[in-house]
RNA sequence: GCGAAGGUGGCGGAAUUGGCAGACGCGCUGGCCUUAGGAGCCAGUGCCCUCGCGGCGUGCGGGUUCGAGUCCCGCCCUUCGCACCA
């Protein structure tokens, strides 16, 4: 049968099975076409996914096609996934995250860039630790288990990677140089040691980071943390806030991560001020407000404040005390309520106001917060709400030294709310009269001329508290000595091993018999190790560093290598990791940056956070969620209750998850990788449902079906296409084909629309299709659409690209072939449609020829020359025409 | 409360630069094929009507423009982040 029956044929598949094919023919193409039945066909006209996946699952690793060449980066692309934590299993929502990486890689490596995409484990960590507890197993056995669960599932999925440059966090191979850096900071001053009161989770049984505290509860397990004082290290990331703050402003990343990481971390313009209390003491304050001092009518201190003791007056120290102690057994999800009534006791003293002498009382109140600015406040009732509720609800004076401008003077005794606006300074001794825009400054510079105040700024940010009092971790290369105080442990004998026990439960180093015990690397003396670990955002703090050096036994990395192959070009993963991983990520570049390790600031130039996979959950008022196949009809199969349903992202606490296997072993796994990315925009949140992954199949069905038909035609080599001698059709086919070759190349190199990308395939088959249906196609135009066709998905559907592209002839891995290139001289048109308005409405539209459509003129002559318009013309007058060059017409009539 | 993103057919979404709204897919309707259909193929599918060379239509109300999903002003709703940060 010659190619062009076979065309024809294409658009009646049973028509074609009917006429000549065997039964056997006509059975393994009903099975093609329903997954669900299952089967190996001997012949495979039909596609056949479990076959022809099977075949290729091997050979792109063994290509060395994802083997970065890493000693000479050339034209490099370093393309970076956060790597998973190794959970259990991953489920599809976990797979739209590497399928666009594996695709965005792939089209890298057919565009002929040497690409780095490695995969590693974020394997340290409460997670692992608290799952291993719950299996009764040791968290490394659990961990190693699930590492080559996941890299099966990978390879299930056709996502590869440079897996001779995997890495775990677990390993002593790679936390031997966590420690390293630790050990870095340390000397830098950057890591120091301090007794702090912090977040202790009674259920994990840990310190918790401020960050790892989310709505006043632990973000893992959701109980409220109570206050712990403890010795713990800190990474000095404050000092970073400024350049950390102004790095974001050159970084290609999504804007509200931008955001998020400002406010996390929260920089505030204004002022120090110092205030005398009558006893010699002096309490500094922070300000964002100066320009109000002179409305300032009271004080108040954090109750933890260091000053509160000594500024207790006796008559006072019973309601003082027994107010401060309540404040320290509040959880923290106490004293984070906002709606609650403000609450407080005077200290007995007085402080002076620095510019009008006023005799301000201190107090101090919960709703001072101990961590921010000096932990004290000018307490302004007027222009601030809190100090203004704080105020009405004591009794204490309330004195208006702003007027918003343009608005009448306010009476103190008429205000039922703060009025925080910047405005004209009145009452405000001799700066009485400043405007709003100048307040500030003089205020700070009257402040400084009589020596009580200067300029500051205060932040949000925290230091970082690494410290973990827990086994699943890096251990702190620190030991102590009564002689020689704290010694880091020396560079030549690390790592400090995790000690091999046999794990027993929840436990920290410190309950290890023995582990403490060593001798002081400075005077050989008896000393104790730390036996904290650090928390796991240290260990995924520089993961990306070790990817070029990953089998280095001397170094962290190689700096060379890290200056050629940094920063990331893509780095792609969730938006749960925007503020904390990111943050600490940029913190650690810019300190190793400062020590002279590396020559760039930033490690990631790009960001692309993927959106979540949503699925129907459901959930029953008695048994809670249940799995789909309980909730037949919408009801409970255990109590026949109705069914809450609603969507939600994919979550095994909410039974709702997708296993990628159910969906590879029977549409394979291109069908799932379309699918994944023709659902929805990928920094979206999607919905993921069966009807829709039946569409992705029958569209590679229809596609297959389509190549298959013309593998005669592509195989009979019938030379270049010659533009001249295409027919109209022809022209259009041309066109269309490398329209998508552009958009495709466009998409992956821009702002990975990679749903519309599909989507243009789709088209593109589609008249690939209808043009080979034709009488008499061009062959030589249905080899370069085809042969195209099958390039340009590759990235998407590597396994059914493999094998069309070796039943086409190719001989090597289409990831070696070519990315197609853009025919100029296909995309040029001959002849254009142009819309034609009248009054805004749309009333014909004019077919010209391309040079008529770019001239102005002629395009106008056209318009008024057509029939239709002269239709709608009849009887008025154009008033004015407007004509766009290969855009359209308008003409206003009257 | 503050900040950000979003609101388009029955559904997911497209329209990338102010220029033909609804690409592509799902679903639905009709037909073909079939012993059968939870398979496949073909056609149709924004809404309305008086069925036309018609009217309306991108959360709501205004505005700019020859022209607005897109820009401006004012609202409403949804989602996310932050939230006593002085």
């Amino acid at each position: 049968m010659g190619p062009i029956s076979r065309l024809r044929n294409r658009a009646h598949p049973t028509h074609l099975l009917r006429d000549g094919r065997s039964d056997g023919h006509e059975q393994s193409a009903r099975r093609g076409a329903d997954p669900g039945r299952g089967g190996v066909a001997a012949v495979s006209e039909v596609y056949e996914p479990r076959v022809i996946e099977e075949r290729w699952r091997n050979v792109w690793r063994a290509s060395g096609a994802f083997s970065a060449d890493v000693e000479r980066p050339g034209k490099k692309f370093y393309y970076l996934n956060m790597f998973p934590y190794p959970s259990g299993y991953l489920h599809v929502g976990h797979g739209r995250n590497y399928v666009i990486g594996d695709s965005v890689s792939r089209f890298h490596i057919m565009r002929g860039y040497n690409v780095l995409n490695p995969m590693g484990w974020d394997a340290f960590g409460l997670p692992a630790e608290n799952a291993a507890i719950e299996r009764g197993m040791h968290p490394r056995e659990w961990t190693m288990k699930n590492i080559s669960h996941a890299k099966e599932q990978f390879r299930a999925w056709g996502i590869e990677y440079d897996w001779d440059r995997e890495v775990a966090t677990c390993e002593p191979d790679y936390y031997r140089w966590t420690q390293w850096l630790f050990l870095r900071l340390y000397q830098h001053g950057l890591a120091y040691k301090k007794r702090a009161s912090v977040n202790y989770c009674p259920d994990c049984e840990t310190v918790l980071a401020n960050e790892q505290v989310v709505g006043g509860v632990c973000e893992r397990c959701g109980a409220a943390p109570v206050p712990r004082n403890l010795d713990q290290w800190f990474f000095r990331i404050t000092d970073y806030a400024d350049r950390l703050l102004e790095g974001l402003a050159d970084l290609r990343w999504p804007e509200h991560v931008k955001k998020m990481q400002e406010n996390w971390i929260g920089r505030s313009e204004g002022a120090e001020i110092t205030f005398e209390v009558g006893s010699g003491h002096e309490i500094v304050v922070f300000t964002t407000r100066p320009d109000t001092i002179w409305g300032a009518t009271f004080m108040v201190l954090a109750p933890e404040h260091p000053l509160v003791d000594e500024l207790t007056t006796p008559d006072r120290r019973e309601e003082v005390e027994s107010y401060r102690a309540a404040a320290a057994r509040a959880s923290e999800i106490e004293r984070a309520a906002t709606d609650r009534e403000k609450t407080g006791v005077f200290t007995g003293s007085y402080a002076r106001n620095p510019v009008s002498g006023a005799e301000m009382p201190v107090w101090i109140a919960d709703y001072v917060l101990t961590t921010y600015g000096t932990g004290a406040i000018m307490a302004v009732p007027a222009h601030d709400q809190r100090d203004f509720e704080f105020a009405r609800a004591f009794g204490l004076p309330v004195r208006v030294v702003i007027r918003p401008e343009g608005e009448p003077e306010i009476s103190a005794d008429d205000l039922t709310e703060a009025v925080p606006a910047l405005g004209v300074m009145v009452d405000s001794g001799p700066l009485t009269g400043t405007p709003a825009h100048m307040a500030m400054g003089h205020t700070i510079a009257h402040l400084e001329e009589k020596g009580v105040g200067r300029a500051a700024v205060a932040y949000r940010l925290r230091d970082w508290l690494i410290s973990r009092q827990r086994y699943w971790g890096a251990p702190i290369p620190i030991v102590y000595c009564d002689r020689c105080g704290t010694v880091p442990v020396p560079e030549e004998d690390l790592p400090v091993l995790l000690p091999d026990v046999a794990y027993i439960g929840k436990m920290g180093l410190a309950d290890i018999p023995g582990y403490a015990d060593t001798d002081c690397p400075s005077c050989g003396g008896s000393a104790r190790r730390d036996t904290d670990t650090m928390d796991t955002f240290v260990d995924s703090s520089w993961y990306f560093l070790r990817f070029v050096s990953a089998r280095d036994g001397s170094q962290a990395f190689d700096p060379d290598r890290a200056n050629a192959w940094l920063p990331v070009d893509l780095y792609v993963g969730g938006v749960e990791h925007a503020i904390l991983h990111l943050l600490y990520a940029r913190f650690v570049t810019k300190a190793l940056h400062d020590l002279g390790y590396l020559a760039f600031e930033e490690p990631f130039e790009r960001l692309f956070s993927q959106g979540m996979v949503c699925h129907t959950a459901y959930r029953c008022p008695q048994h809670g969620w249940v799995y789909p196949k309980e909730a037949e009809g919408g009801r409970c199969s255990q109590c026949g209750a109705e069914l809450e349903t609603a969507y939600f992202s994919m979550s095994k606490s909410k039974r709702n998850v997708i296993d990628p296997s159910e969906i590879i072993d029977r549409y394979g796994a291109d069908t799932e990788r379309l699918y994944t990315l023709f659902m929805g925009p990928p920094d979206r949140d999607i919905e993921w449902t069966e009807e829709g992954i039946r569409g992705a199949w029958r569209f590679l069905n229809r596609l297959w079906q389509l190549v298959v038909a013309q593998l005669p035609c592509v195989r009979s080599a019938p030379g270049p296409v010659v533009q001249a001698e295409l027919d109209t059709e022809g022209r259009a086919l041309r066109h269309k084909l490398h329209a998508t070759i552009r958009k495709l190349t466009e998409e992956f190199e821009g702002r990975l629309g990679l749903n519309t990308a599909v989507a243009a395939l789709m088209e593109l088959t589609s008249e690939i299709s209808e043009y080979c249906a034709r009488p008499e196609p061009d062959l030589r135009l249905v080899a370069e659409a085809t042969r195209n066709l099958v390039l340009l998905i590759a990235p998407v559907t590597p396994f059914l690209a493999e094998e069309l592209w070796h039943r086409m002839g190719g001989s090597e891995t289409v990831l070696r072939c070519p990315w197609p290139g853009v025919d100029p001289e296909a995309l040029e048109v001959s002849e254009i449609e142009l819309p034609v308005q009248i009054n805004g409405k749309l009333r014909a539209r004019l077919r010209v020829s391309a040079s008529a459509a770019s001239d102005p003129a002629a395009l106008e002559r056209a318009a008024l020359d057509d029939a239709n318009v002269r239709g709608h013309l009849e009887g008025k007058s154009v008033v004015k025409l407007i004509a766009v060059p290969g855009k359209m017409i308008s003409i206003v009539v009257k």
